[in-house]
DNA sequence: GTGAAAGCGCTAACAT
DNA sequence: ATGTTAGCGCTTTCAC
């Protein structure tokens, strides 16, 4: 067994309360005690036990992040936001991904609960129904949510506003003359900001008078290949859309390489716009025109919002807030107007 | 404060004794006994606290996972593997990431081991001349590389060969009739790795009596931009290399987009060959070449290694096993044999 | 300024 | 099969 706060007490003939002390607050320490105390603790290659000390605060000061995967970048750079900001605070995270799995939210979520976990960064596939937040909330475990942009109930979020962002990047997409816009998405069901997003894109088609056209919906929203259903729509032009709205850009790019399989050139025969703006987008040729969200602020106002939570605890009403971060529209050369002749 | 094993046994009217064992051993316990508990589990809410466990076994059933960042996929990935790894094992994962600073480094193990985490795996700046590494070693800490491949010291890791995988990239580069190959990287003194990659460039190059060129070090490891010195390199026909070998894909994906803005073509005035495989590489168009290295893997094994070391104490000499995994070769368009008409 | 002692939640002897 | 108890490492009264 590693030295103790104990071991450290013996070797420097002080009391373990002494040791405690020169660790917590060294001011209240005589100088030649600290003097042996740390010579001691020197010695003994002494490191303290966050466990005990943990056990005994009832803290443990550490935070838990929950997100689908990190094969989709922006998971991993909110995480990175989330880990930076966490540091600065010496907080310290522990992980966990679902796979979009909304089984293993909760698994991980009560995994995190048993750590003693003082508060829960998390992206559920549902906001608005998710047994997981109902135990949250009834165990008042403070938590934000992050990308889940929840309708209905008080919990505390931070995103950017999915409808919005995507009814901004169809109108941008109309307003070339593109007329035949088509959804392509992962499943709604594992992914609630999705489902906002399509919502976004009905409304800005809607509001052109265009025709809403039945989404794309593939297995997958990670990396995905579109199936050869799918592909016989593309390869026929009277029945293919002239932009494709996708919900991330993972799938935005996987669909442009599917594309480039059958002969179709982008933009030149479909336009394609993503969703995320992740960055590897800027360095493709053409450059993906996407919706960015700015993932790693998301993580490090989440982490922040979630630090105020656990150290100002109010037992009145919680300041729920939802918590809306601005989008961009990139514009990049996978989007070109709509041209009669194509 | 949240119910514990003593108000659970007082709310089933047995001994906390019997409620830990109905929680360790459920066949330990009589039927009737289990049922008051689990009854009075379900009433109060309960949850282990696994701080009071941890505190007791002396172990947290917790591993530290340290990396330069998780803007690069490839970490993001190599995490991932390690988290889905851990998670069928019921080990957590403590996440942290040093931003490619070497000072970073000891405070991110020094805070992993207060809080007594199992053991590590981390990737480091220097495998073999770490003062980190080598507190980790002093101290009998488990732990297990990731990436680095170190030369002298026998630190356990999981890595491909990464001087081995450079080679082959450039000698398949000088087959297309490349023979002014020059390569691309980040600051050497933060990545043992890319100076070993610079080592397997070196050694085909001689191989087949070509010059080696002195490499073009840039200040990052991630997202970089050419500076105006090394556009101007590039600009002039007699300068510039016929192929860029990077030291990874991030690099090699920013290049192709720097030598896009000042009119040069890929894989046509040059050819570009990255490292990792990240998978968005083989959506680019053209794909982008590059030495897979298969990152999900290296954290899986990692975690496995590393749960192997935990679970098996060998007091005599420790295995500490290199081991490589095979690298590919990846294809793409971003690469073209050597035309002297170009 | 310092020490003695209680107790955070839990498990593992040891007893019965 | 169950209860009693010690103790993991630490912080924090409460005395002195």
């Amino acid at each position: 067994m590693r030295p103790s706060i104990k071991q450290v007490a013996l070797e420097a003939g002080v009391s373990i309360a002494t040791v405690s002390r020169l660790l917590n607050k060294p001011d209240s320490v005589s100088i030649d005690a600290a003097g042996k105390i740390n010579q001691a603790i020197e010695a003994l290659g002494f490191r303290p036990n966050f466990t005990g000390r943990n056990l005994r605060a009832g803290r443990s000061r550490t935070v838990g992040v929950v997100v689908p995967t990190l094969s989709n970048t922006v998971f991993a750079q909110c995480l990175q936001g989330v880990e930076t900001a966490a540091r600065q605070r010496d907080y310290s995270v522990m992980f966990t991904a679902t796979e979009y799995r909304q089984q293993d939210e909760s698994a991980a979520v009560e995994l995190l609960l048993a750590h003693r976990v003082d508060g829960i960064i998390l992206t559920v596939a549902n906001a608005d129904a998710s047994s997981t937040l109902d135990v949250l909330d009834r165990e008042r475990i403070p938590y934000v949510l992050v990308y889940n942009q929840p309708q209905q109930a008080a919990r505390p979020s931070v995103s950017v506003d999915n409808r919005d962002a995507a009814h901004d990047a169809v109108t941008h997409l109309i307003q070339l003359g593109h007329t035949r816009i088509q959804m392509l998405s992962g499943q709604f069901h594992a992914s609630d900001r999705a489902l906002q997003r399509y919502q976004g894109y009905q409304q800005a088609m809607r509001e052109h008078g265009l025709q809403v056209l039945t989404p794309i919906e593939i297995p997958r929203h990670t990396y995905a290949a579109l199936s050869l259903e799918h592909l016989q729509i593309f390869r026929d032009p009277s029945q293919r859309p002239s932009a494709l709205f996708c919900s991330n850009d993972l799938l935005a790019l996987s669909v442009m390489r599917d594309l480039r399989a059958i002969g179709l050139r982008v933009p030149d025969d479909v336009s394609v716009m993503g969703f995320d703006g992740i960055p590897l987008g800027e360095l493709m040729d053409p450059m993906l025109s996407s919706v960015a969200q700015p993932s790693e602020q998301i993580g490090e106002l989440a982490l922040r919002t979630l630090v105020r939570a656990i150290e100002e605890p109010q037992d009145g009403q919680p300041p729920a807030s939802t918590q809306i971060l601005p989008h961009t529209v990139r514009l990049g050369g996978s989007v070109r107007t709509f041209d009669f002749h194509s």
